[in-house]
DNA sequence: GCTATTGTACCGATCGTTCGGTATAAACGC
DNA sequence: GCGTTTATACCGAACGATCGGTACAATAGC
């Protein structure tokens, strides 16, 4: 059998790039093609549910990444200060400094969003378990640990659609440095 | 002339409708026809510049409303405090707790998006303006106000989001009412 | 009768999707 | 070692449906 041009992995990131670019409905069957290099109908190799189903792939590739790339860092050894200081350089990085959109929130704006309910929820709530895992860490009561990291990817993503919508990076960039001392502290 | 079946405003509260809940792309000509009860035909009588023109007339319709409706009152007789509340009210009952989504997050989703970057831009500004003015009133300093301002968008805008995510229009409510206690005060 | 509005019919383009088929390389039989 | 098979990777061409948009005649209210 011949060796792929691109790996899976690479093509999921190029989707994932059109996806959160352009948006579920925005991202047509033509630009993903032209992203991956692949014709539409190698596409549909790979995918065979089609467009719905690099989606859903596409999510869950992300998901594994987060796993991987952030989640699991959590909890292994460091100060709760240093690792979220390590995940929100991750998250300013991932971003561009809020200059690149959230795949979730897109996904959430799809007509279908109905479809990706289930992954959608699990990748937010995976993301404010880890966020409320760190607060408990450093010391914080449960109740105020939920509500912080409720409010951390609440500010993140709203921080996103301002500064696309002002084209002000800034308040990106305001919102992750206010992020970065205020989540662990004792009051606030 | 004949009587419009529906008036102009009635038409652009359809329309605003039908893009908040399906977005840009995903709001086609025959939905929005549907939804507004006029025919392709009648729509291009109206909106002559197409589906563009219908978007930059609904955003316009949107802002007139907010000025009337929530940026006046705002600088009518009452306390902060009273008029924050005000506010928020409105916010809660146009979002409908968070189940209905962001006009303004739907259109900077869009792929045109540039298209719409100076009223997307000036809708932002002019909300946060908003709040900006009711913290000076209420006494904070001028960059408390300004961050504060900056803080109530992004945070009712990624709520939004990470209920529509969640399917938890709690983290809406909570957010809301967060709001309202923190907004003006003096420290935090 | 004039003008605003609507209904019908239509356009080219693009949408997501399918199918038939080719090229390549590993696996297998001998 | 050699020819055949088989699984994988990929592509071109076309599908029906729908997209946003247009032309124009019929209709309705003044």
């Amino acid at each position: 059998m011949p060796a792929p041009l691109l790996s899976k992995a690479e093509v999921l990131d190029r989707l994932l790039d059109t996806f959160r670019e352009k948006g579920y409905e925005g991202a047509s069957l033509a630009e993903l093609s032209a992203a991956t290099g692949l014709v539409k109908s190698s596409l549909y190799h790979y995918f065979p549910g089609g467009k719905e189903d690099m989606a859903e792939q596409v999510m869950a590739h992300l998901d594994e990444q987060l796993v991987t790339g952030v989640y699991e860092p959590l909890r292994a050894a460091g100060t709760p200060a240093k690792k979220l200081g390590a995940m929100l350089d991750t998250i300013d990085a991932f971003y561009e400094g809020g200059r690149k959109a959230c795949l979730l929130e897109r996904m959430c704006a799809s007509v279908d969003r109905t479809r990706f309910r289930r992954p959608l929820r699990r990748a937010f709530t995976a993301w404010m378990d880890a966020v409320e895992s760190l607060c408990l860490e450093a010391g914080l009561p449960r109740t105020v640990a939920r509500s912080r990291a409720e409010d951390f990817v609440v500010r993140v993503e709203g921080a996103l659609i301002v500064a696309a919508g002002t084209d002000d990076y800034g308040v990106f960039a305001r919102t992750i440095k206010d992020l970065r001392s205020s989540v662990l502290a004792p009051n606030r």
